[in-house]
DNA sequence: ATGCTGATATTTGTCAAACCTTTTACATCC
DNA sequence: GGATGTAAAAGGTTTGACAAATATCAGCAT
């Protein structure tokens, strides 16, 4: 017989292993709260050592996919995926690709415009009495000049996050937690001062106002008013960095 | 003085030693590409064992920070962070979530309807040449009744994933992965039959043709129309779905 | 001089066996 | 019966070694 020459494996056998698991979990092979062998019963089957399968459990522990226990009833357990838990570590690797420059701050305040829009469209329809007091309450905090800048920007993340939850939707809500986490404080770091204080607690104002009317179409055509001033604000910061930057050459981070 | 009950460290070696690099890569201190120590160095600063090391690199590489190389010149590097990566992460998550049953097919088609009308709008806007080819070349295929209902819905999700790239943003792209990967699928699962093809390649190509002639609107429209009836049959299997259940327990996934 | 070959050093990958820590369950004692 | 001790089970960590990959460089033949 002629020589195979394929199905050599090449990957390493933590992460052969680590994959193995998911895809059990993925399938459903695994369910949810169910118990994986202990660390030394799956070193055994898989005839591998423990610490190679601890690393492979870390992978999977680190995705969100296990939790582990310690103590006679404790092991390996299949966690319940967490909308919150991912929406984390969405925010986490979001803002680190904002940092690098890998999108151009137009793209970022484009994408903030359409997507915001819609949050307001669906929250003048579904919003809760709660998800207006919660948003009265961020407003009435940035109304007072006595807070910090950072505790300002702060609370102008929590006020978008709690637009999106009061559209209600579950999956846009997970969609759009990378933006607000990531791309709102990029955009407020690039164009913040004093003056621009006011103008956007008067557009989160008008807002909300428009969403307690449960009037759509005025939420949406608020909150692009406002996003487009601060499209124009951003636009004007570009220009005077550029216009900076014109002796030196430019290291800012570029769109890829 | 009294007993101080403050903060014992219950966190486990491995985890705080991955918290700190991570920390260390998104303050910055470790730049792109950069090299960490060696694992024996790392083991002596920390003071910690090597396998311990390992498996905190293990979770650092599992969320794609970095990434291991062999030989005199390897090591662990910080990597780039990539759109990709974290587009197809966020994916086999949020199938995971889907799967269990966290959203709503309601709340999925809703969120579905309003995101994609946004694409639309910006596909007309700016989509090129290529892009209109792309589109194109899906609705071919799907025209072609040979094809199986499994390619027929690959193609679909290539048909909204096209439809995204189309818009040229980037932030706007990655956001949307989630949904088309995910959401799609578990929506076409639900209505699918023979009938439905032709509605939905139609749609598509109506779509297409505005999106052809820049016409953001008209675009938006279509889409609009395509997923509200999509939206109706969605509704009707759910209706009939109920009514088969009347007899028995409910065991489906509830809005978590 | 040039180009291949092979030894070497460095670094990650894996293994084995042990010990430590946490947690539970059960037995024990007052 | 309730507090207390004890054993067992499981993950957490250590140690030390060897294996595999790979860049570098000396050496050799052309």
């Amino acid at each position: 017989m002629a020589l195979q020459y394929n199905e050599i494996v090449r990957t390493g056998l933590a992460r052969q292993v680590a994959d193995l698991i998911r895809n059990a979990i993925l399938d459903g092979q695994l369910q949810v709260d169910e118990r994986l062998p202990s660390e030394d019963e799956l070193a055994k089957r898989f005839g591998i050592s423990r610490p190679t399968v601890r690393e492979a459990l870390k992978v999977l522990a680190a995705q969100s996919l296990i939790r582990a226990r310690r103590g006679p009833t404790g092991g390996n357990f299949v966690t319940r995926p967490d909308p919150e838990a991912l929406a984390r570590s969405i925010t986490e690797a979001s803002t680190l690709l904002v940092g690098v420059g890998t999108f151009g701050i137009d793209e970022i305040v484009a994408a903030r415009i359409e997507t915001e829009t819609i949050c307001c469209r669906l929250a003048a329809t579904n919003r809760t009495d709660e998800d207006l007091a919660r948003l009265q309450e961020e407003i009435d905090l940035q109304r007072d000049e006595s807070v910090s800048d950072t505790d300002f920007c702060a609370s102008d993340v929590r006020f978008h996050r709690a637009l999106v939850t009061a559209t209600g939707n579950g999956p846009l809500w997970l969609m759009m937690h990378a933006v607000i986490e990531s791309f709102i404080p990029v955009t407020n770091m690039l164009i913040f001062d004093e003056q621009e204080r006011r103008r956007t607690v008067d557009g989160h104002a008008s807002v909300v106002d428009a969403i307690a009317a449960r009037d759509a179409d005025r939420a949406a055509q608020q909150i692009r008013r406002h996003l487009d001033g601060m499209c124009a604000v951003v636009n004007q910061a570009l220009d005077r960095r550029v216009a900076h930057s014109t002796t030196k050459t430019d290291t800012g981070g570029e769109t890829g």
